[in-house]
RNA sequence: CGGGGCGUAGCGCAGUUUGGUAGCGCGCACGGUUCGGGACCGUGAGGUCGGAGGUUCAAAUCCUCUCGCCCCGACCA
C-alpha cells in the first residue's frame, strides 16, 4: 500500500475521553473511531489486524476439527424464550420489535440458535462429536461500556459449540479446545494465564478463562509463582490460615477502649499507633442476604469476597447493609461494629479467627475492644469468605500467590445438558435410546483482543505490534526531496511485495520527522529508511520497532536482510 | 442503577464566577521559504456554544428540563 493513498487518519492529540493506552493509540494511530458509547468503526488498519487475528483463530479451530458456520445476529425471541433467557438476561439483551409488533433481539451469544440447528439436523450418535463455530458480531447492552474496544456493546466474538454423546466425550472436547486456545493465544504474542473462573450466567459446571495480563485489565487474578495454579479472585481459594503473631500469643484480658473517629481499619491502626497493624484487627461488615442480616468478619488487611460469602450462605447475592440498617441492627455506627456480643449469624474467615488478641469494633460508638479472641469472646461459622491476596500460600503447592490484572480474552465452558434438555435437543445412541447432547461452548473476544495486544505491546511513541498481527510487516520510508530515495524505496517496496511481504510505502510528501513519528505510532514491526545520505554510501537503515538502534545494510541486501529480520521476529 | 466529571471549530482547550463583538493551539486550504525525529512566515475557510424552554433590552454565561459522553463501584468475550 502506498501511504499517500491509504486512509490512515493519525492525530497528535487523542480525544480526552480515551484513557487507556490501547484506546488512545487506536484512535491516534487511525485504527478505529467511536460512533457511540461502546460502538466503534474499525478503519482499514484496524481491519487488517482483525483479519490477522481471525485468520489465526480459523487456522487453529479448523485444525482442531471445528467447522465454521454463520448464524444470524437478528433473532426471533422464541429461542431465548425456550431456554428461559428471554427473562433471565434482563436489560443486557437488546430487544427489538418489528413492524408487526413481533418480538426480536440482537444476539448476545448463540447457544440457543446452534442447539436448535443441531436438534433439527443431528439425530444419531454417529454424527457426533460436532464442533461448530463462527466469528460474528455480538450485542450486549452493557451497563457500562468503557475502555474503547475492551468493553463494547457491539463486538466481534469467536464462539464455538461442541456436541458430544457423553460427559466423558464432552470433557475431551473441552480439553481439545483448551489446547487449541493455548496455541491461539501463543501465536497472538500474548502473555496470559488460564484461570479457574466463575461460570456466570451461561450456566455450566466447569470453565476456564484465558486472561491476558495487563495492568489495565478489569479482572483480578492470582497465580502461583511455583505451580500452574491460577484463578480469578472471584473464586480463588485463599491461602491456608496463618496465625498472625502480634507479640503475646497468650490471650490477654478483653479491654474496651474509646476510639473516636476511627471508622476505617487504617484509622483504627493509626489510633493505636505503632502497636498495631491492619493484620491485628478484625473487619466486620454487615450484609443483607435474602431476608436475614449476617455479620461477615475477615482480618483487617483482607477483603471480603462477596461471591464466596453468598455461596456459603446459599443465596444469589449479598448486599452490604446501609448505614441506617447497621444502626438499627447493632445500635452503633459503621466502623464500630464487631462480633463480640453480636446477636445473629456470624460468618468468620479462618484467617480472622486465627488472630490472637485482635482489635475489633465494640458495637458501641465510639469504642473498640482490644484482645478479642475467637472462642472466648465470640463464636462464628467459619468459612473462607475473603479474597485471595498477593503473598497468600498457594492452595495447591507450597508456592505463593501473585496478584495480576487481566483482560478476559477467552472463556471455555463445559455446559453439560443445560440447553439441550431445556430445548429437547436429543440424539439416538447405539441402542436407539434418546439422550440430550452434552455441550460445551468456547468464546474468544476477537475485537477485544486487538486492544489487549496493544495493552501489552506499546510504548510512549505508539504501538509495537507482534509480527503475526501487525497490519503491515514492513514500512519503507524514503527521506528527502531528491528523486533517488523515493525511486529506490519504491523499488525495494516492489521487491518485498514480490516476496510476499506486506509492506507500506511512505511516499507522502512529508518531512522525515512526520514520517518517523507516524511509523512509530502505527507500530509497524520493521522500518526501512532510505535517505540520500545513505544511498551515497550504498546503504539504507533497517530498524525494528522494538529496538532503539537501527542497522545500516547495503542497498542490494535490503530484501534479503528484511526477510531475515522477519524470520527472526517470527521466532 | 449509585457516586464524580465533562459537552464551545475536525482534535485539545480558554471564555461561564461578575450576562454585552466567540477566542487560542493543533489540524485543514492557498502562497512562499524549508527538508534525518511531529518546520517557519503570510493569507484564509471553518462554530445551531449538546438540545428545548424560561428570565432579560441583551444569554456560551443565570434558571428549569432534557440528551450525550467519560471516570469510579454492582455485570461480562
Amino acid at each position: 500500500m502506498r501511504y499517500s493513498q491509504a486512509f490512515i487518519p493519525t492525530v497528535k492529540e487523542a480525544p480526552k475521553d480515551a484513557t487507556m493506552p490501547s484506546h488512545v493509540l487506536m484512535l491516534r494511530a487511525g485504527y478505529a473511531r467511536m460512533v457511540g458509547a461502546g460502538i466503534y468503526e474499525l478503519l482499514p488498519l484496524g481491519v487488517r489486524v482483525l483479519h490477522k487475528i481471525e485468520r489465526i483463530i480459523r487456522e487453529e479451530m479448523d485444525a482442531a476439527g471445528a467447522q465454521e458456520l454463520l448464524m444470524p445476529t437478528f433473532l426471533p425471541a422464541e429461542y431465548f424464550k425456550e431456554s428461559g433467557r428471554w427473562d433471565v438476561y434482563g436489560p443486557t439483551l437488546l430487544r427489538i420489535e418489528d413492524r408487526k409488533g413481533g418480538e426480536y433481539h440482537l444476539a448476545p451469544t448463540h447457544e440457543e440458535i446452534v442447539t436448535d440447528l443441531v436438534r433439527r439436523e443431528v439425530r444419531s450418535y454417529r454424527q457426533l462429536p460436532l464442533n461448530l463455530y463462527q466469528i460474528q458480531l455480538k450485542y450486549r447492552d452493557e451497563p457500562r461500556p468503557r475502555a474503547g474496544l475492551l468493553r463494547c456493546r457491539e463486538f466481534i466474538m469467536k464462539d464455538a459449540y461442541s456436541f458430544d454423546v457423553s460427559e466423558d466425550a464432552a470433557q475431551q472436547s473441552y480439553a481439545d479446545m483448551r489446547d487449541t486456545y493455548h496455541r491461539i493465544f501463543q501465536r497472538l504474542g500474548l502473555e496470559y494465564r488460564v484461570v479457574e473462573a466463575d461460570s456466570g450466567a451461561i450456566g455450566g459446571k466447569q470453565s476456564a478463562e484465558f486472561q491476558v495480563l495487563a495492568q489495565t485489565g478489569e479482572d483480578r487474578i492470582v497465580a502461583c509463582d511455583r505451580c500452574d495454579y491460577a484463578a480469578n479472585v472471584e473464586v480463588a481459594e485463599a491461602g491456608r490460615a496463618e496465625t498472625h503473631e502480634s507479640g503475646a500469643a497468650e490471650p490477654a484480658a478483653l479491654e474496651k477502649v474509646a476510639t473516636p473517629d476511627t471508622r476505617s481499619i487504617d484509622e483504627v491502626v493509626a489510633f493505636f499507633g505503632g502497636k498495631a497493624v491492619a493484620a491485628d484487627t478484625l473487619k466486620s461488615l454487615l450484609y443483607i442476604a435474602g431476608d436475614q442480616l449476617v455479620l461477615a468478619v475477615v482480618r483487617g488487611d483482607h477483603e471480603i469476597n462477596e461471591i464466596k460469602l453468598a455461596r456459603h450462605l446459599g443465596v444469589g447475592e449479598v448486599l452490604l447493609a446501609t448505614d441506617g440498617a447497621v444502626r438499627e441492627a447493632t445500635g452503633t455506627e459503621i466502623g464500630f461494629v464487631g462480633p463480640v456480643g453480636f446477636e445473629g449469624r456470624i460468618i468468620a474467615d479462618p484467617d480472622a479467627i486465627a488472630v490472637a488478641n485482635a482489635i475489633a469494633g465494640a458495637s458501641e460508638t465510639p469504642y473498640h475492644y482490644r484482645n478479642v479472641n475467637y472462642g472466648r469472646d465470640f463464636e462464628a461459622e467459619v468459612a473462607s469468605i475473603r479474597q485471595a491476596a498477593s503473598g497468600d500460600r498457594c492452595p495447591a503447592c507450597e508456592g505463593r500467590l501473585q496478584l495480576y490484572r487481566g483482560i478476559e480474552g477467552g472463556h471455555i465452558f463445559v455446559l453439560g445438558t443445560h440447553y439441550s434438555e431445556k430445548m429437547s435437543a436429543t440424539f439416538l445412541d447405539e441402542e436407539g435410546k434418546s439422550h440430550p447432547f452434552v455441550m460445551g461452548c468456547y468464546g474468544i473476544g476477537v475485537s477485544r483482543l486487538i486492544a489487549a495486544v496493544i495493552e501489552q505491546h506499546h510504548d510512549e511513541q505508539g504501538i509495537r505490534w507482534p509480527l503475526p498481527v501487525a497490519p503491515y510487516e514492513v514500512i519503507v520510508t524514503p527521506i528527502g526531496k531528491e528523486e533517488a530515495p523515493l525511486a529506490k524505496a519504491t523499488e525495494i517496496y516492489g521487491a518485498l511485495r514480490a516476496h510476499g511481504v506486506e509492506a507500506l510505502l511512505d511516499d507522502r510528501n512529508e518531512r522525515p520527522g512526520v514520517k518517523f513519528k507516524d511509523a512509530d505510532l502505527l507500530g509497524i514491526p520493521i522500518r526501512l529508511t532510505v535517505g540520500s545520505r545513505g544511498l551515497e554510501r550504498g546503504t539504507l537503515e533497517l530498524k525494528k520497532r522494538t529496538e532503539a538502534a537501527s542497522t545500516d545494510i547495503p542497498v542490494d541486501d535490503a530484501v534479503a536482510a528484511t526477510m531475515a529480520a522477519l524470520r527472526e521476529l517470527r521466532g
